[in-house]
DNA sequence: CTGTTAGCGCATTCAA
DNA sequence: TTGAATGCGCTAACAG
């Protein structure tokens, strides 16, 4: 169980017969100290357990070397994907700690989350926003305390950062492939994407509509496998026989091939299923899915250059590509 | 761009003409405030946007209402399906927040978050431990410090309270089911497993050993897909043309699974492969995967529990079950 | 019910 | 180089 009370740097100053101004500084090495009164307040230390107290230090300080990441949820392998990239991208600097909430797909723990981090004094705010306007509030707060990164969604018109990729980009992709490799007359094309409440549910459609057709049949739902599968059975049940499927994220279009498959329906020969992000899941799909596919590690390595650099808030989209799979192999139109 | 300084108690009593005191007490609602003055207070809050300082507050106190979440890393999909959970668990009282660190596999990031989030003063910390020895200062330090609670994998003879799923018992029910549904003598068991240097590995091999046979064939490599694609090459490699390949997660059986149909190979007619963990991604492949499901959801919130109740440290082994998938469908020997 | 004050643990002035 | 003293923002004692 938990000593009553954990030492600090007060005891270790006593226990070492020097001020505690003396032990801060040999132990966060900030000027230089006597060897001898370094190798006192150093073996002190240890032998007390002592460890910083972070929360005094923060508010001394100004800064807490942490960065706050608010995601929509983690179940979501894109959203846990960024997570952990970013987790990794700030783990090689020593000074700098990534923690995670989850806003658990709801506005209020979003922006609980947000006050959570904001009242930690968090050094920075990367934020994956719920919603495309009801988010807004949020980033707005988190703008005008700290420096906040928006990350592959975003609310418009906030002072905020924003780092993602071009989803009319990735849509442009996707339309060249079917171009080439798929006979649209007998597998014409089928959007089922999201409900364009957040950015880029919106980008995504908006792409499919630039791209291939203003009016493009679409089924709206969510980022999630349950609403590929049922978005599937509704093709099904319309009597289609042949479709290329092209959705809104790689969740989806699992959701899509699983029902289609477990209806016995043959892909790419009856349906064509094309997903969006490149999560590790769609190589790992039989037949494999073709996908555009995001550059989490770069948008990470980007993320973390602009909580570094305190310049003026900017935006920066990456550039997608497609990896082709089975679900819809190339040049055979 | 951030405002110089953020509003403070001090400016807000300020504008209200209240003291410090009556602000804090108006707006943590720890005891009475007149009306008149609650609304002056809240009004002035409101104007200056003022935010509370969670630092101060921490600093003050002992409790900060957080707890936080140490994952081995966010891409196997087990670990970010039990943080989400216990971010939910968590949720539904407005009072803690679950915060998440990811230890990116490596002990040194592990220790660093264990340090990071004791020095935050959380209430409790939740630790997945990566190793089954070498984890063992992170795991003694936190429990030294805090309620410390390991979930899913543990280091032995802490003071830790430990709350996972009894692993011989998975296995248990893996043997039963196999018995009853598979023709071993056609299809012989191989176990795909991880290296036992964590405690799940560890009891899920000797699940094995116990249940099927001390010298059942194993493979064991680590708890990733790419690793389950490794062994079914190398169970193809070695001439078997037939086997039930029993994993040690879910992770490894979608790799093993993708690989066995690449490569043409029938599931369940000639390979039968059963996971472990029952994470969503199970039901999605195709053919759907058999699997040990571990009650998730419950276990996040006996953790809640655990963490509100300051009793002795205590473990808890919950009850896996099967879920029958048609990669080893029942009834058939 | 309200105000004044002390002090949580730390880093950083200012003097020595 | 070191020590003493200050204050970061907040809540809890204590007086009024």
């Amino acid at each position: 169980m938990p000593p009553s009370r954990s030492a600090t740097m007060a005891d270790v100053a006593r226990l070492a017969g020097v001020s505690v101004a003396t032990v801060s500084r040999t132990l966060s090495g900030t000027r230089s100290v006597d060897p001898a009164m370094q190798r006192r307040v150093t073996e002190a230390a240890e032998r007390l357990g002592y460890q910083v107290n972070l929360v005094g230090r923060a508010l001394r300080q100004t800064r807490t070397s942490t960065v706050g990441l608010v995601v929509p949820d983690l179940d979501n392998p894109y959203f846990s994907a960024l997570a952990q990239q970013l987790s990794r991208a700030f783990s090689s600097d020593p000074g700098t700690d990534l923690l995670v909430f989850s806003a658990d797909g709801s506005l209020e723990t979003e922006a609980r989350g947000v006050r959570s981090f904001l009242g930690r004094q968090v050094d920075a705010l990367v934020l994956i926003p719920v919603h495309e306007q009801r988010s807004e509030p949020s980033v707005t707060t988190a703008a005008a305390a700290v420096h906040t990164i928006q990350l592959d969604r975003r609310v418009q018109g906030t002072a905020a950062s924003y780092v993602g990729v071009s989803n009319r980009a990735g849509m442009q992709l996707v339309h060249e492939h079917v171009s080439t490799a798929v006979d649209v007359s007998r597998q014409p094309v089928v959007y089922v994407g999201a409900t364009p409440d957040s950015s880029s549910a919106h980008e995504r459609l908006d792409g499919m509509r630039q791209y291939f057709s203003p009016d493009v049949p679409a089924l709206l739902g969510d980022f999630s496998a349950a609403w590929g599968r049922e978005a599937a059975a509704r093709i099904l049940a319309d009597g289609w026989t042949g479709a290329t499927i092209v959705t809104a994220a790689d969740v989806i279009a699992l959701g899509v091939l699983a029902h289609l498959l477990h209806e016995g329906r043959s892909v790419p020969d009856e349906f064509r299923v094309i997903g969006f992000d490149g999560i590790g899941a769609a190589a790992l799909a039989h037949p494999s899915l073709t996908t555009v596919r995001q550059p989490v590690e770069e948008m990470a390595r980007s993320i973390r250059s602009l909580v570094e650099s305190d310049d003026e808030p900017s935006s920066r989209w990456f550039k997608p590509d497609i990896v082709l799979g089975a679900t819809s192999p190339a040049g055979t139109p």
